[in-house]
DNA sequence: AGAATGCCTTGAATTTAATTCATATCAGGG
DNA sequence: CCCTGATATGAATTAAATTCAAGGCATTCT
């Protein structure tokens, strides 16, 4: 008899569209869905998948379910939502600070999203730069801050989002265009351009560059087109997360290159009070981000 | 983590109200429903149920959860339905006949419930009164016949429905009505009203009258309501199913009381054709009917 | 062509979870 | 106050789901 389990793994297996991922996402062994699913296809008789040599198709049979499977699962989460609401106390406010410059570029979805589910609680988003987004915490200005440093005191808790890789952005005939890898070394002289953040607040110099001894000329646009603009009529190259450059790259707008061998990357967290972390708002918020990032960015990986 | 097996149970319990009964329905123990009933307030950290001395009353989040059980079994219902659909060979015709005349006072709704989820079969009712339902069957002028005769070859299969009790239904002021219950010898004299159909289709006479060796005058009405009607007015009694009688007893315009010690019961069945017997939607018929009288028909018993 | 990958399947062993059994408990009605 | 008709509980049992350890089949790389 079919259970709401085997509906969590359809829609997973939806969502990757293998088992091998579709499995961690569930907390399962890979083995574990294919007995779960072979024992659908017999339970009904019907073949639920066509096995390709990477992963499974959806027959019609298998849409059918999974179809199921998606109604199903936000009618769950709906009342479960609501039976969290009975017990009361669940208002409050969320007021967003972002350490990442890009985060705009798919956090406003996820605002969306968590409105339509938590109207009670007002969500804001904290304009302007911050330089220091961790203090905003502490001075009570904002509830949740988004970024990739940890909290120091024991009074805040970092939730893990996803990790990410920062590409280097290149003009199209750039010099580098034929290396796979750039190297910190290959980069003297180059003109770096950045978001008007310190220093210490970005990845490449922190991690690559003063490593390496090596230091840029440094020049700072606000908006991440305005960067991408800068770098395409070669005024300098940047460093930017893999989903933020994605489409530029692909329009030949400019190119992108991995950074070392193992590439950069960073993780990040959604940092909030201790006393708020266990809020099932709080908790959804962050369950939001990273459903809705692991399916909509590309080359990230949830933490 | 809530499953399907945890709102089936929610969706029985919220039925009938009693564990006892629920555990049945959903061929579980009581003990089981309690214990998963138990996890399930646990898991929420909500009370779902009240605890009377005469069963489970649900509280708010209670019926939300049960709120969410019945739209969910329901899309379940409709996917495997479409399920079978996928695979063919689901369309066909499902003429009914009956042998008892007081089931038209259920059919219609179980019809029109069915036509909603199997457009594709052809559900008609045969009109009129026929003498020998069964033989409309090895004719091939039905394909389902409603009633309690069981059939003789192999060729057919009698689905149980429900098993319901019938009784003795007399004027208000009747002599016989300080009695409980009703024995054989005490009809000797009475006018029996029937539906107008050979005696050995009438259980009151076939087992009770005629083993006792008394026959009484006979008077026929086609129509249920007619057959009250010149009970009220004194023309004698009758006998019919107790969710028949209920409305007009609750009204005072007739008593109904048990016959015999154990009162005069009859079971139902539908009988088909052993090659039909498998199909879904015959199966889904059956189980709509029993569902739908379950739940609408007081005082029947579900075989 | 041959080796290496990446993915899914299988069957047995294991672990986990649900169910039953046997009582206990509780509330209401006579 | 003791039935009766309910649900609760804890330990034992049973059933079912999951993991483990191989195996198999394409596809890609060299």
């Amino acid at each position: 008899m079919i259970e709401l389990r085997h509906l969590r793994s359809l829609a997973a297996i939806a969502d990757t569209g293998k088992l091998v991922h579709a499995a961690s996402q569930v907390h399962l062994t890979q083995s574990a869905l294919s007995h779960q699913m072979r024992a659908l296809e017999e339970h009904y008789g019907a073949a639920l998948f066509q096995r390709t040599g990477a992963g499974l198709r959806f027959t019609p049979s298998g849409q059918r379910l999974l179809q199921l499977a998606r109604e199903t699962l936000i009618a769950v989460a709906d009342a479960e939502r609501d039976l969290v609401r009975l017990k009361g106390d669940t208002g409050g406010d969320l007021r967003i600070a972002l350490e990442c410059h890009t985060c705009f570029d798919w956090l406003m979805p996820v605002m969306d999203a968590f409105r339509g589910r938590w109207p009670e609680v007002e969500v804001d988003l904290l304009a302007g730069f911050h330089s220091d987004p961790l203090g905003l915490l502490q001075g009570g200005k904002a509830e949740l801050v988004i970024g990739s440093q940890k909290p120091r005191g024991r009074d805040y808790v970092a939730l893990p989002l996803f990790r990410f890789e920062i590409l280097a952005v290149l003009p199209l005939e750039h010099r580098l265009r034929a290396k796979r890898r750039i190297e910190a070394a290959d980069l003297k002289g180059e003109t770096l351009i950045t978001y008007p953040v310190p220093e210490e607040r970005i990845d490449l110099i922190r991690q690559v560059l003063k490593p390496a001894g090596i230091k840029l000329t440094r020049r700072t646009a606000e908006l991440t087109v305005a960067i991408l603009q800068l770098v395409a009529s070669r005024r300098g190259i940047a460093a930017l997360p893999n989903w933020g450059v994605r489409n530029y790259v692909d329009l030949d707008y400019v190119i992108a290159r991995r950074i070392g061998a193992q590439g950069l990357w960073s993780d990040l967290h959604a940092v909030v009070p201790r006393a708020l972390a266990g809020r099932p708002y709080v908790t959804e918020f962050v369950d939001i981000i990273r459903t809705k990032c692991a399916t909509g960015l590309d080359g990230i990986e949830l933490l």
